[in-house]
DNA sequence: TTGATTTGCTATGTGCGCATATTATATGTG
DNA sequence: CACATATAATATGCGCACATAGCAAATCAA
């Protein structure tokens, strides 16, 4: 039968997302950035030279969505991609000076709006929501391969 | 400054949906369905009969989109429109037996894989974290209208 | 009633999410 | 070495998210 409300959860869970995404793409708009370019570039920031299939790992996405990404992003010289070391399949991607600046201005902006957006939550609410969405996660890459073949 | 984790909360959050979504996708598949599909036959399950634009707001997405779920929908019999009774700009949507099959069969299979997902997450947690994510979410909606033109 | 504004829906275009399939390289095994 | 399998990236295709723009009907105001 499961917990009463957690299927609200999950539907409020998926709007939250939504509604987040908005928002940073507002804050990401005059930088003509998406949510999916600062997410890659703020795992870029703080990682000097990964492969795209690392990347995708990184924001939990995958190897085709992050090719798009990241051509898009070389196309307006924020990343650069030059040949692996080792591997001649894979490409090295790094971001570039002028979008570490994006990402810290978009940082910024984010950060002024964020007391409004917390507001009336307390730091152990906080704190357990944090917790909680972190273990969802776990259990939800733990379990994926159980969910195929519903269908007997 | 804002509180130490909450970038990470954020970043989290959006992950936590994609994964969600991922999810639902999986055990919807033998059906043929999307996940906004679902959301749409879900809310259309309990509500007899609204405009493209009342279900754009309870699926939290934009009547574009909502145009383009429905039609498919319609096109697979799974919903219908037809003139509302007193506004002939507006289209009245509502769920078809069929489909009504479809949503309880997903229902099911989600409650299945519901206690390995929620697995080492108690009531009390669980709680919170609803309740925070819905505080966040009238948060973000309140204040929508302030995120933009931060370009001095 | 006339005119202005709002509202319900649709058209078009870009980017993302992800499924399937393909190519090229890497790696493990006999 | 030859072979099978695994892996990095890409091509193609469909659906969704959402921006801008447009039309037609409803609503409000003068």
């Amino acid at each position: 039968m499961g917990r009463p409300e957690i299927r609200r959860f999950f539907f409020l869970a998926y709007d939250l997302a939504r509604q987040l995404r908005r928002w940073q793409e507002k804050i990401s708009r005059d930088e003509g950035l998406t949510l999916p370019q600062i997410r890659a570039l703020g795992q870029l920031s703080h990682r000097d030279g990964i492969t795209q299939t690392e990347l995708a790992n990184l924001i939990e996405s995958d190897p085709m969505t992050v090719g798009g990404v990241v051509e898009r992003l070389e196309a307006r010289g924020l990343v650069t991609r030059c040949a692996h070391p080792t591997d001649s399949r894979a490409k090295m991607v790094a971001i570039t000076d002028e979008a570490r600046v994006l990402v810290e201005t978009f940082r910024a902006k984010a950060a002024k709006f964020e007391p409004a957006i917390l507001e009336g939550i307390s730091d152990d609410e906080l704190t357990t929501a944090l917790s909680v969405i972190e273990r969802l996660s776990e259990n939800l890459n733990k379990n994926s391969h159980v969910f195929e073949g519903t269908e007997q």
